[in-house]
DNA sequence: CCCCCCCC
């Protein structure tokens, strides 16, 4: 969790802003959010919010959102107590003659949405009455009352600061060239730190592009034995320092921003993070004197408890590797790129999940010894219903090379007692399937060519099949489906009960069996499909049939076709 | 200074 007391409002922050001095950032908490009607423009029903935001001096509640932020109180990311780090912020006259003047607030970052009162309440409510005699001649004006509890006895909060100030550097400001502070030391208040670090995880370079114009990033995670933080490197800064980061390297990091952290982007614990400047300096140090141990701050689930997980929310995972399938490449239809991605399945205890690898993590990981595999911040994904698993840039993966007791026992549960993981992994694949409803595709599933034949790879089986001259085995298989060719998938079958040849139209009306050299009037719907199958060897095409496609789609074809026909997006 | 984790 994190610590409030840490949390420090930016100081005179609404004092400058409504001075028409807008060029700071500011970290604030918003104490009250109100939907107000447009009364005065016609704006068809666009709703405008009204907050009051307190920084550590003052309170304003003449603040109203920019109405292409309003997703974010729709979306619950901003509510009462939230932090927020305002970007970008006008100062409005009303035109009106009062002199009155309004806050817009045009960006920000959402720092922290359920956060605890901070401790500004005590100090406001004093200034409050500290300036009761201000206040009484512009209480209760209309929308535009700005709070003049802002205006403040200089001493008490100067005092306030620099003795805070004060206390924070004798601990924490380092002489030069001294000792790195602590990871969890960091905070916005000093300068001339450097913190020592092992690099936990690294993310790609991304591109972005926004009204504001466009560039590059890429951010990497530094870990001490006290804590984590996130550094982000834009445009210069991301082309000096990509190369230089390695992950699991040790670094010095010098002269660098330090602002609070964003959780849009930014899953790490730690209420900071950091922007690297061009002043920035990172040098490589020898791990030898990395005297730290890194403690990673995991925070396992089973898995079992996954399916009561938030959608999107990000968890920490360990588990067996059970199933590794082959990768692929999955193309964005927006962007039109191309990712290499992976599917794995991994268990413990309570149950077994699907996991799919991302980019380097789908390319590189190939252990099918049955590894432990521990994953920090790995996102929750839905589909349909079903749960799995996504690796994403902020996910760090440790393949049998964390060293917890939950690791050691994982390893002595799955090697004692000897789990069946044919039967895990099966009494998985029955569940998922099951909760996968209409769902094509990918779905796990039991394929039985032949309920009594021994599972095998599909290369154990071609093997057997060119050894044995080409003529026919009968094997199972054991794999998901992931693909399902959606065209022309169903087909017009003989109505007769125990006859599936498929029909040949004569007219409308008329519909010719073959098989049974006779016509009727009617024909019934089967299925008739080609699946993608991928298990611990290959991917390979399979013909299923209408009894086959029935128990894996869980209808039967003239059901699907309905629903096919009232779902267009499926054409 | 902020891209968002991609598929079905």
């Amino acid at each position: 969790m994190m610590n409030f007391d840490q949390i420090q409002l930016s100081d005179n922050a609404l004092t400058d802003y409504l001075k028409g001095d807008t060029r700071k950032k500011a970290l604030v908490q918003i104490t009250d959010l109100k939907a107000i009607e447009n009364r005065q423009c016609d704006e068809g029903n666009l709703v405008h919010y009204r907050i009051t935001i307190a920084d550590a001096t003052s309170t304003c509640s003449s603040c109203i959102l920019n109405t292409d932020l309003n997703h974010l109180v729709e979306s619950a990311l901003i509510k009462a107590n939230t932090l927020i780090y305002i970007k970008d912020i006008a100062l409005d006259m009303v035109d009106d003659n009062t002199n009155r003047s309004m806050l817009i607030i045009n960006d920000v970052d959402i720092v922290q949405t359920n956060s605890g009162t901070i401790d500004h309440n005590s100090r406001n409510a004093e200034l409050y009455q500290q300036s009761n005699v201000q206040m009484t001649s512009h209480v209760l004006q209309s929308l535009s009352t700005i709070n003049r509890n802002i205006v403040q006895p200089k001493s008490s909060s100067t005092n306030y600061f620099d003795a805070k100030r004060h206390n924070d550097e004798s601990i924490l400001k380092p002489s030069d060239h001294a000792m790195p502070i602590a990871i969890a030391q960091i905070n916005q208040y000093n300068n001339g730190w450097s913190i020592k670090g092992i690099v936990t995880n690294k993310s790609n370079v991304h591109h972005y592009k926004n009204s504001r114009g466009e560039g590059t990033l890429f951010s990497f995670d530094l870990q001490d034995s006290t804590g984590e933080i996130q550094i982000t490197a834009f445009n210069n800064e991301c082309s000096r320092l990509f190369s230089i980061i390695e992950i699991g390297q040790v670094y010095v990091l010098a002269n660098a921003s330090v602002k609070p952290a964003n959780q849009q982007y930014n899953k790490l614990s730690s209420i900071y993070e950091i922007i690297a400047t061009s002043q920035t300096s990172v040098s490589h140090t020898s791990i030898d004197d990395f005297i730290h141990v890194p403690i990673s701050k995991y925070n396992f689930i089973r898995l079992n408890e996954i399916a009561m997980q938030q959608s999107d929310a990000y968890l920490d995972v360990i588990g067996i590797v059970n199933l590794v399938c082959d990768p692929t490449m999955v193309t964005n239809k927006t962007h039109k790129k191309s990712y290499p991605t992976r599917i794995i399945s991994i268990l413990d205890e309570t149950g077994s999940i699907s996991v799919t690898l991302w980019q380097d993590h789908a390319r590189d990981f190939n252990d099918k010894s049955n590894p432990v595999i521990a994953f920090k911040a790995i996102k929750v994904h839905d589909f349909n219903g079903c749960r799995s698993l996504s690796t994403t840039s902020k996910t760090n993966l440790k393949i049998n090379s964390l060293d917890t007791e939950r690791t050691e026992h994982l390893k002595r549960w799955f090697h004692e007692q000897h789990p069946d993981t044919r039967k895990i992994a099966n009494s998985n694949i029955i569940q998922v399937s099951t909760q996968q409803g209409l769902n094509l595709s990918p779905n796990y599933f039991y394929f039985n060519l032949l309920f009594s034949a021994s599972i095998k790879t599909f290369t154990e089986a071609i093997i057997e099949y060119v050894s044995n001259q080409s003529k026919t085995i009968y094997f199972s298989i054991k794999g998901i489906c992931t693909e399902v060719d959606k065209h022309s998938f169903i087909y017009k079958m003989c109505p007769v009960d125990t006859c599936t040849k498929k029909v040949i139209e004569i007219s409308d009306t008329q519909y010719r069996c073959v098989k049974c050299d006779k016509t009727y009037d009617v024909f019934k719907w089967g299925y008739k499909t080609t699946i993608q199958v991928t298990d611990n060897s290959i991917t390979q095409p399979v013909i299923i049939f209408n009894k086959q496609a029935e128990a894996l789609f869980g209808i039967p074809a003239a059901e699907m076709l309905t629903h096919m026909m009232n779902v267009n997006h499926w054409y």
